[in-house]
DNA sequence: TACTATCGGAAAGGTACACTATCCAAATGC
DNA sequence: GCATTTGGATAGTGTACCTTTCCGATAGTA
């Protein structure tokens, strides 16, 4: 197919699909002339990827370029690729952090497991944790810590059902990289969604009675 | 104290701090001349949450902006209270988004749990879970839905301990809203973190093996 | 009472990012 | 034959989030 065909079953604007080539994020097409492109399904694929990390992942251009070329780089094992592209597409803050909120974080990662190979001090996952519990700090919040312990519960339970997931679905070793760079973006969302219902639920439970009470009742005036 | 002081306290320049008066993110400060002002610690304490909403928690200034509004109001019950907050937080996607997806989430919500007073269509969440279902299908994952079930027990779990922290913590109304607040964005950002680490630690352990040796002797060299 | 630093407030400027628009000669498709 | 579409290059747009610059007034110090 050619360019317009490529927008149009993709929804992706002819002229962002330029862009996106020019970036880097979607490898050219086969030239049939000088100017003259053919795209495949595989394109269509890319583009697709590439617009779910932007729109739901919220990436920038930049950090899917990086996963990008993480999930296409074949010279590596599957797990160094796999903390690769999850370097990627983990923001890391630009804050400034206090070095008490990095040491909690440290101390946390290195108690929650020993990760062979794992580089602490320059990984994404550990200066957020640092921000994270800086921030808190800064708020008043200093034990705000003591919750991780619930969140590696929860995580764990998490955590095996995407690589369950992912091993399910996979046939091959590119297929799990990518299977894992959508379930994580993608489950990212759903995480904070589904806690944002838990939460409500919650709410609605403990305090929202008489709330829902006026609220049903407005409900049948109708 | 005058704003250089306040600038000084919170690590923001002073243009900065201007700026989010000029926006309202920051009550002004009391005149005690045409051009002198005072703020106090309350100043303090609203700019580092409005610091750790824009930075942690990536919110819009519009967005911060929506959530103190919500955090201020008054003639609302608190359950109200926290689902607006909850929404001002919550990044809601501009994609379009497929019937189908749009009619799984709310299928999904309506199963979850019964959430009296929720207006399912117009919230936030939904549009998240939407759209995040409608990119997983347009990726091929379209069994990515089924996923939702382990999201749901780890958040139980988490939620859980996010309800008890504020309660736990929160000496007023006001209180409750600000740490329900802070600990959503935190935790939206400890949550990943903590994902990212139970993926890598998973990884390790199941595939991981050859690679940790190999990074284990290179330890051994130096 | 000089003098310097800092202040509040307004307006204009800057930078980064993610596209969009315009143009061109060449190729396609009816 | 001729409107449409193409690849490729360059320039422009819009938004978001600050910074810079300026002003006359005030605060703190000598």
């Amino acid at each position: 197919m050619r360019i317009g065909e490529l927008s149009k079953r993709s929804g992706v604007p002819v002229p962002t699909i330029k862009y996106y080539l020019r970036e880097g994020l979607l490898p050219a097409g086969v030239l049939t002339s000088p100017n003259q492109a053919h795209y495949d399904e595989s394109h269509l694929r890319r583009l697709r990827l590439v617009r779910a990390l932007i729109d739901v992942g919220e990436l920038s251009i930049s950090s899917v370029r990086d996963a990008l070329s993480a999930i296409d780089a074949s010279d590596e094992s599957l797990h160094v690729k796999l903390g690769q592209v999850q370097e990627a597409i983990s923001r890391a803050p630009s804050t400034p952090l206090d070095d008490e909120s990095v040491r909690e974080a440290e101390a946390f990662i290195a108690q929650y497991g020993p990760l062979e190979g794992y580089d602490i001090e320059c990984s994404g996952v550990s200066r957020m944790l640092a921000a994270v519990l800086s921030a808190a700090r800064s708020l008043g919040h200093d034990k705000f810590g003591e919750n991780l312990g619930a969140y590696v519960e929860g995580m764990r339970i998490i955590a095996e059902a995407d690589i369950e997931y992912v091993m399910r679905r996979a046939t091959s070793v590119d297929d799990v990289v990518e299977s894992m760079v959508v379930g994580t973006i993608l489950g990212d969302a759903a995480m904070i969604a589904v806690r944002r219902l838990a939460h409500a639920q919650e709410s609605a439970k403990r305090i929202g009675d008489s709330a829902a009470r006026a609220s049903a009742a407005r409900e049948g005036e109708r």
